[in-house]
DNA sequence: CATGAATGAGACTTCATTCAT
DNA sequence: CATGAATGAAGTCTCATTCAT
């Protein structure tokens, strides 16, 4: 009983907690981190601005967290993709199809991290760009080394591995980040068959000369 | 001489205007448009926040200013290649070129359009969504128009030419955004003949079936 | 039974109370009113903050509260000694000394009692000055009637009690002070000796001139 | 006319910084720092509350500049006493006289410097302490030297003279406390002829025995 | 009585903007 | 046009206090 009682309070805290950063989360990604003041957080989420700091001891703590959790879930979406044991091809469908669930349901959480990510974090909180960058890093280190496994078994044509992950992973983000802002006229759908052909002819390993000029 | 005297005014004018507008440039691009204020532009160009507003109505119309001005000289630089009567090869050849150079020239132009150009501008100022907006599409409709055109002479493989003009556009933004946030580790050098590449290998039309899964 | 019951609820209210008592007294004569927090109290009491409201209306009850427990301690201390039936020369002898022991046994006391009492109560708790300055007055008027009667008995100089006794106080708070706040370089030890020497060789009574210029 | 342009300017600027400063320390010495706010201040000299930030960073600035300015000011007024060429005795009668005029024209500076001195600036600004410690510890060395000096060619009678000097010290600041406090029971025309005489008659050398208990 | 999450008034501070000189 | 002191709205954050459990 007094273990249940504990959990109510427990539980409930985790809810409010939940609650806030769920409409932080929304402002944030509509807004960008200046626009949105936390009597406006309090405001939506109907709590006091008091409040908010029995929960984040500051502005930027707050969306900080906020930042963690959108590349962590990302990251937990991605990485098991890209350390299977499938083969390259297969991997590099998964994960660009990987992209359409994120998109479809983290909305905001795209938005959000497409949109900060570059220029804020650095100028607000520089510490963060350590986790942060740590797990941006650590997806291109994965699919680079994905493609160069594909170069060394001879299954795609010889390529700087790195910078065909970068181009990857700006189309996605970048078509991502186009059908959020422009859904009328830029769909997922349309994108992401484009991008995994262009992808796949890039790098298909035919018999004739490389990409002669 | 009245002629004169004006006319020396009105140089002495657009000088102090010139000399305001690189100011701002420079912090706009290095701490983004929140975290430089009015003051700070004012000290870097040596003359009184006043005066600013002798040439700029408020502050976001300076950084429209701004951002007009970085998206003038892009599209300046762009459009003529792609409007010029050249293969189309030829053309997407200059055109991924034409990055390098704005790229080694402009470099706080690139860092402030990259960095800003697609969520502050919204909540900022509205009404310069227009015309930035334009300009945008204008490029991407171009190049769209360029790739189509080579599908239809049978150069190009069939594909979705809005589709692969706008990944062309986000791997080049991407190289070039990672250049100037990382440049020690990329480089356009690097960049440029991988996206070439994938390009044209992403387009080729060979013979053999299309890219089945 | 349930007589026992409430005592031993009262008992352990009282003592609950006294904890409290003590927390604040420590914090509060470190870091003085403003810069104590009732969360801070509450932390170094192992209580909640709402259960300090249980036992104190309001943060300047509880200081005020301390202030009289302080004041009326030092004043059971010092009054007694100058309602003795002794001489003058040992009544002032013996109230010296008692600061001694205020010093050594009440340290927290002193320093709440003699870094706040004049400023803060003023503003904070304009009505709890009557009695905190009740006593501070009790004190001066008996220990000015002492050496008034001392005067008058032909046992001291004729002086303006009155300001001799306000001299003497002023004296043994600063040592005491002092001696709180640089403990290293000033001491009890050696300074009220020096006091004492200063008050008597100031009042005594000898044949020759008055302290003429 | 450019430099009495400029001269004017800066005049005004100071007689502003001026008002703010005298607005600053009538609130301070009356209620305390933590009982003043900017937005009182900023009332009170009729500014705006942004307007005292071109003055001064932060209030804890202004707060630190209005103490070093007082103990600076009683300095400058009681160093020269103690360092002039004068017998021990003149010079430290007209250290005690000098209080008066102290007292007479700067009240709200003595009760802000005697108010806060001790506790506050600690927690406020402990680099302020350094200049203020440092003022009040001359001038006791300087007091303690000349007492010290004065046993030494004989004229005062064996003390503890830095003892002596913290008593002397004490029972002036208590004095001009009282007098500031109470100034219908307690005044300076009364008290100084008192502490004067008590000092005297205690450093006196006569030829009878020392203070014996 | 004990708890501690929620409250919200109020404090400090910033900075875009104005305007008299 | 240039100046820069003055403005004051708005933002972040603190903390004494309340109240449902």
């Amino acid at each position: 009983m007094t273990t249940d009682s504990l959990s109510r309070k427990e539980r409930e805290r985790l809810r409010h907690k939940e609650e806030i950063v769920a409409g932080a989360l929304k402002l944030f990604s509509e807004k960008g981190f200046h626009n949105v003041s936390m009597l406006e957080i309090a405001t939506v989420t109907e709590f006091a601005t008091g409040t908010l700091y029995n929960f984040f001891p500051s502005k930027e703590a707050l969306y900080s967290e906020l930042m963690l959790n959108c590349s962590r879930k990302i990251l937990a979406l991605l990485l098991p993709i890209l350390d299977s044991s499938e083969t390259e091809d297969r991997k590099l469908r998964r994960f660009i199809e990987a992209h359409r669930t994120i998109f479809t349901e983290h909305m905001d959480m795209i938005r959000l991290y497409l949109g900060d990510v570059n220029r804020l974090s650095m100028v607000i909180a520089p510490q963060l760009e350590e986790e942060i960058e740590q797990i941006r890093v650590t997806i291109l280190d994965r699919l680079s080394a994905v493609i160069q496994s594909g170069v060394e078994h001879g299954r795609f044509r010889a390529c700087n591995a790195g910078m065909v992950a970068l181009a990857l992973s700006a189309m996605l983000e970048s078509l991502a980040f186009s059908a959020v802002t422009y859904p009328q006229s830029i769909s997922m759908e349309q994108g992401l068959p484009e991008i995994e052909a262009m992808l796949f002819d890039g790098l298909r390993q035919w018999e004739g000369t490389s990409h002669a000029q």
